[in-house]
DNA sequence: GCCCACTTGG
DNA sequence: CCAAGTGGGC
């Protein structure tokens, strides 16, 4: 079972990626985000047409989350209990007795900002709830955008970024915090394999992919039971060079079950 | 000796369609309006590549005029003397012995808006110029967008366009004074001819390239001398079928010289 | 409708 | 750098 997540910076934009990936790597699921569209809005004919079911949770301009899948999702759930949150940044579903959540994390801006403070209360959130649904669900994926890079070596430059938004201690005890409750980083697992590449985001700005100054920031945390299964954990950095690209690419987790 | 107009709709965009219909249309004079540019970022180098001079006038967002030529142009003038107008809507140099007075005029918005004063006072202060020129110029060419549809049958519907902006009494006057000079509206010299299309502007509202709702507000004016000399001018209607295309297609006159 | 400038978010 | 919204012009 192959599980996958990809921040497409607007699906209207990258809907033609996402189904040409589609093709040519038929995931079992793929967690979306930062779709920025309303429900009305989701092209769910067009993932139907490819095989794939989708339910999602969408506003305009901003955040937005879906999950396609081949199999039916059942026990769909749209928000994080326990906090509320203008922000679609959550959807849950079982999918062929796993269960997996899909993850927008907020960005948190800069560590003097109150978004910064949201981003914290709002990882908080998570990880209670986290921890109820592990306790449910024996099989469990936590995935999708955290903006987090939890280690220095998942930075292209950590005398450039230690200590700053994305790296920053807070928001990595608060990603550590998810992964306390018995969740493994599925990337660690293989990360000194030949012909892995480290980072799941480039800057827009600045050459930031012709560089290579890249973030690990995209994840695929996976439960004791599924942790064991994992087979494999790689981003899809070839989409970084397509034309029109998003700043993140996929990031696919293999599951022997 | 062929002579157009083409009203770009921001030459920015339309680089490449202009390119392209250059080296199917080899004119010996192009003049451009909209183009939307400030002269630092006129694409001369693109332009001379292809074998043709540039001389420009533009401002940002708004009107710029341009004359390409494929021999030197002498004796350019940026402006009409005499008005003091912030809108670089004139652009005037003498091509192989022809003057050639490339014109953006005033669209006018509405009868009861000052922008139609404007339009109006604009026209008189062309009409005096012209007539200037005209004496001095034995070959003169007056070519660019009107924004005057000069008789009923320079529309789609008469029934709908009499009467109202591009149509009205007064600009048919201020255009009519243009001709009084001693010009002639050179594609009303072959209108009769099999394979002539009526209009060389479709809005973009409300399909009117499909539903052919076009005007004939694009022209090219031609002293005696030249008018006596003219052999053809046609609109190249396909341009507005193309991708992103330009609301205005280009018109080209001939002349035997 | 389409194009531009400006703003916000990242 | 990229995306999306707003507002003006035509």
């Amino acid at each position: 079972m192959q599980i996958a997540t990809w921040n497409v910076n607007s699906l209207n934009v990258r809907q033609e990626h996402v189904l040409a990936w589609l093709e040519n790597n038929p995931v079992d699921v793929l967690a979306l985000q930062e779709t920025k569209l309303t429900d009305d809005r989701f092209p769910s004919a067009a993932f139907a047409e490819a095989g794939y079911h989708s339910v999602f949770t969408g506003q305009k301009t901003y955040n937005g989350v879906a999950l396609l899948s081949r199999d039916a999702p059942t026990d769909v759930e749209f928000a994080l209990p326990g906090l509320v949150d203008e922000h679609k940044r959550v959807i849950a579903a079982t999918v062929a007795g796993v269960r997996v959540i899909g993850v927008y994390c907020p960005n948190g801006a800069a560590l003097d900002s109150p978004k910064f403070d949201y981003k914290l209360d709002w990882f908080a959130a998570l990880a209670e709830w986290v921890a109820a649904e592990a306790a449910v669900h024996d099989r469990l994926v936590l995935t999708g955008d955290f903006n987090v890079a939890p280690r220095p070596e998942d930075t292209h430059d950590p005398d450039k970024w230690e200590g700053r938004i994305l790296c920053s201690p807070p928001e990595r005890a608060a990603l550590e915090k998810l992964l306390d409750t018995g969740l493994t980083d599925c990337w660690r697992l293989f990360e000194e394999r030949e012909g892995r590449h480290r980072f799941t985001w480039w800057d827009y700005r600045n050459g930031g992919w012709a560089r290579n100054a890249g973030l690990r920031i995209d994840h695929v945390l996976a439960s004791p039971a599924l942790a064991s299964a994992c087979r494999d954990c790689r981003a899809h950095v070839g989409e970084r060079g397509r034309k029109r690209p998003s700043d993140h690419v996929p990031v696919v987790a293999e599951f022997e079950l």
